[in-house]
RNA sequence: GGAGGGGUGCCCGAGCGGUCAAAGGGAGCGGACUGUAAAUCCGCCGGCGUACGCCUACGCAGGUUCGAAUCCUGCCCCCUCCA
């Protein structure tokens, strides 16, 4: 068997350098690479994976996908879990503390993880390591002689260190060893190339430089651009609210590829489903000529995506849906139920703003009582803007709030 | 160790004894317009069952005062400069 085959088919090195560094951003060093390639041996791909935030997104997806194309051309894929950092707390976003994860939340993150990451890669040829496996057995001279390898003026050349001193905010002293931490894995690892997102770059620099100090040959480093969230500003994050996960339902991630701002089209064209670049000129030319409406693109796109994970015909379903519920207005053909207790009920009637937020449409009542003077809520397609109103409901009544928030309600027995 | 600056709502930021649930901006939410796009416009944006009422809130804990985000004391945290 070949390394270097795609479906049988052979590559040379030099046709997989093409296919391997095709859309990235920068590449430490493309000769490098060649010459790594050229030995025809399988090289060891290094992947991080931070066990804190096991919700894999579209953002992930970007550098994962690459991997996929290592992984097809025979190479190993090895997969970090950095479970040592993530049980000492990392204290950086300045705002609060990390929590600390526990051994066993730390596995089953991890399990997540994998599950998630094998929507994308074949998991078992992946070779997956924790790095508490060296770390914890690390004494305190281990990790002065590795900090003894780097300097503070170097380390404070990284970008975010230095908006950070600039804005005032706190940088702790663990933060400034974390490059170094993780580039101490690619020692461990043996790692021949890292890939990651542009944001990775330095850390995966100060890997080179590490690796070079433990005698060993520099990884090559890749990147890819990160993919701008669904509010069309910030970098694809958990916390920013602005992510399409991997695991969210097709309807869901339908929607919410839907909704993406027109000026991303072309990033998410390229870096998600990887059009050519001459398409995507096309289409830009075609969409600012008013010859395509730019829906019908994301349309198409969107059914891509959601296909890939969740198949062909579940992506046609959402395409479908989303017509149905939000071109033509109808209700979806499934909907949550509202369970409402009999006992609830004064006379067949609840007040508005409970039913509300029963439904789980409001948080409060104070926001349901918002949302209902705003026009937004509605049963049965009657929109009701008294906040004092007291509804009749019965089995089968639809809720309504806002555009997206839709739900049946059931009328339990109750005391 | 010394000197100075600062901690306000999801974020930024004004307020510096009452008229403060706290200006302004951003984010978010709702409505209009649409293609669940962008832009724009209007409205909302701590909680409490129906309330010119109550509770919670301006780092934490006390105090002064009829009354404190605003003054005082102690503590915690951040930043800058010097050592």
């Amino acid at each position: 068997m070949s390394v270097s085959s795609v479906r049988g088919v052979a590559m040379t090195p030099e046709q997989q350098l093409e296919t391997l560094t095709r859309g990235a951003v920068d590449v430490v060093s493309r000769e490098e690479l060649l010459e790594k390639l050229r030995r025809g041996k399988p090289l060891r791909i290094k992947y991080g994976a931070d066990p804190s935030a096991p919700d894999l997104h579209l953002g992930h997806s970007v550098p994962l996908w690459r991997l996929r194309r290592f992984q097809d051309l025979g190479h190993t894929i090895v997969f970090i879990i950095g479970d040592f950092t993530g049980r000492i707390g990392d204290p950086s976003g300045r705002s609060r503390t990390r929590p600390m994860l526990s051994e066993e939340e730390v596995r089953a993150n991890a399990a997540t993880y994998a599950a998630q990451v094998g929507k994308i890669l074949d998991i078992s040829r992946c070779e997956i390591v924790y790095n508490s496996q060296w770390f914890s057995e690390m004494a305190a001279d281990g990790l002065l002689r590795l900090a003894a390898r780097y300097t503070v003026a170097r380390m404070l050349e990284r970008d975010d260190f230095a908006k950070r001193m600039g804005a005032e905010a706190p940088v702790a002293i663990v933060e400034l060893l974390y490059p170094l931490i993780q580039a101490y894995d690619s020692v461990m690892v043996r790692a021949d190339v890292e890939v990651g997102g542009t944001d990775q770059l330095f850390n995966m620099l100060v890997g080179r430089d590490i690796m070079r100090a433990y005698d060993m040959e520099p990884q090559v480093v890749m990147t890819w651009p990160l993919l701008v969230g669904t509010d069309g500003h910030e970098k694809m994050s958990k916390s920013l609210g602005n992510y399409i996960g991997v695991t969210d339902p097709p309807g869901e991630m339908f929607g919410k590829l839907m909704s993406i701002p027109d000026a991303l089209l072309p990033q998410y064209l390229e870096l998600l489903v990887e059009m050519p670049a001459e398409e995507i000129a096309q289409l830009q030319q075609d969409m600012a000529a008013g010859a395509v409406n730019p829906r019908d693109i994301k349309d198409e796109m969107a059914r891509r995506i959601v296909a890939l994970y969740h198949g062909e015909e579940a992506a046609q379903q959402a395409s479908e849906e989303f017509r149905r519920v939000f071109s033509q207005r109808e209700l979806p053909s499934d909907m949550p139920e509202i369970a409402v207790s009999a006992g609830d009920l004064v006379s067949g009637k609840i007040w508005l703003v409970r039913l509300t937020t029963v439904a789980g449409f409001a948080p409060s009542n104070s926001e349901a009582r918002r949302l209902i003077r705003q026009g937004a809520v509605s049963i049965n397609d009657q929109i009701i803007t008294d906040e004092n109103a007291e509804v009749e409901v019965r089995t089968g009544d639809v809720l309504r709030v806002g555009k997206r928030r839709f739900g049946r309600i059931t009328v339990k027995p109750g005391d």
